[in-house]
DNA sequence: TATTGTTATACTCTATAACTATA
DNA sequence: TATAGTTATAGAGTATAACAATA
């Protein structure tokens, strides 16, 4: 998509508008870098490009298996916890309630999940993997796993564990 | 727009319960809460809850100014380069030009930013600030100061720098 | 009365195609 | 032909109000 652009150049304050007439086809006309120093000392810049950097990636290779990150998280947590009612899994992942009826009614439609009858309460809905779910979230897991396995290699020998215990603390309540 | 409910399909097999071990407690009216470990330990998952955390509240914190984080952003570059033009912006920041559009419509109708003629092709607009645009501005930067001093506090000495470090890592090209 | 699942709705963000006027 | 800005549009994601069944 983005096509390499080279040139840093130094960071001169000091914008050159004039020159590059530019008139040529194949020319070189390339773009000079805009300046992004005001922002990139910013925790919550930082944080954003870096989630749409890893999302992108994530988002990409979990659609080999219709699955988005939303769908990949809840397949997740039924697995893990079978029985848990749709307001607990909605709310364990910020997702409100209502939006959440759409994306399980996804998962059921193609089999991967099922709503039962909750044991306790007649208006609950205990959530459960069906084979096919578990297939599906075995082949999910091992690409996230390849995935996150990309990412230990650009964070380096003991980054996973740094990171994660920041954004530990930032995702905490005051 | 999705108004159709999924009628059909839905395996619609017996509701099997076997052994509905209900997860362990049952009862009380303390919503346990949900075991989210199979997430917490990818780097994906961390990294969105944190950006949402954030952004949260620096969506609050600029709410006060009229001013979305993707508007500040804006604001931000033009100032620290005047002149630039709409895609160079656009593309900076990762938003579609067509989008850029919309946004820059906004900044320039409240009288924040406007386009003017650019130097060397008519086919583009020169990016500026408007004196009201610089004045919202820094008191953006003042808000956005008062946010990053709270996330330092929650990151401990030293933490800012070395999330900074490790997010420029995931965000860099492979 | 309160809660669960649900529907409807609206608003933001994002992605793509196509147009125009320039280059 | 290619590019900058623009328009239109569609798709996700998200937020809120309201309703029926049940607690």
């Amino acid at each position: 998509m983005r096509s390499h652009r080279d040139t840093s150049a130094a960071p001169s304050s000091e914008v050159e508008h004039e020159a590059v007439a530019s008139g040529g086809k194949t020319g070189g006309k390339r773009a000079a870098a805009v300046d992004t120093r005001p922002l990139d000392g910013l925790i919550g810049y930082a944080l954003r490009r870096a989630q749409l950097a890893v999302f992108d990636d994530a988002i990409r290779a979990l659609a080999k298996l219709d699955l988005r990150p939303a769908q990949y998280s809840v397949l997740s947590l039924i697995a893990h916890t079978p029985g848990l009612r749709q307001s607990q899994v909605a709310e364990a992942l910020g997702i409100q309630r209502a939006n959440f009826v759409a994306l399980l009614n996804g998962l059921e439609r193609r089999g991967l999940a099922l709503r039962s009858a909750a044991p306790n309460d007649r208006r609950s809905h205990a959530l459960h993997l069906t084979e096919e779910g578990e297939r599906v979230l075995r082949r999910a897991n091992a690409v996230v796993a390849i995935i996150e396995g990309r990412l230990d290699a650009k964070l380096g020998p003991g980054g996973r564990a740094q990171l994660l215990e920041l954004l530990k603390k930032l995702t905490a309540a005051d």
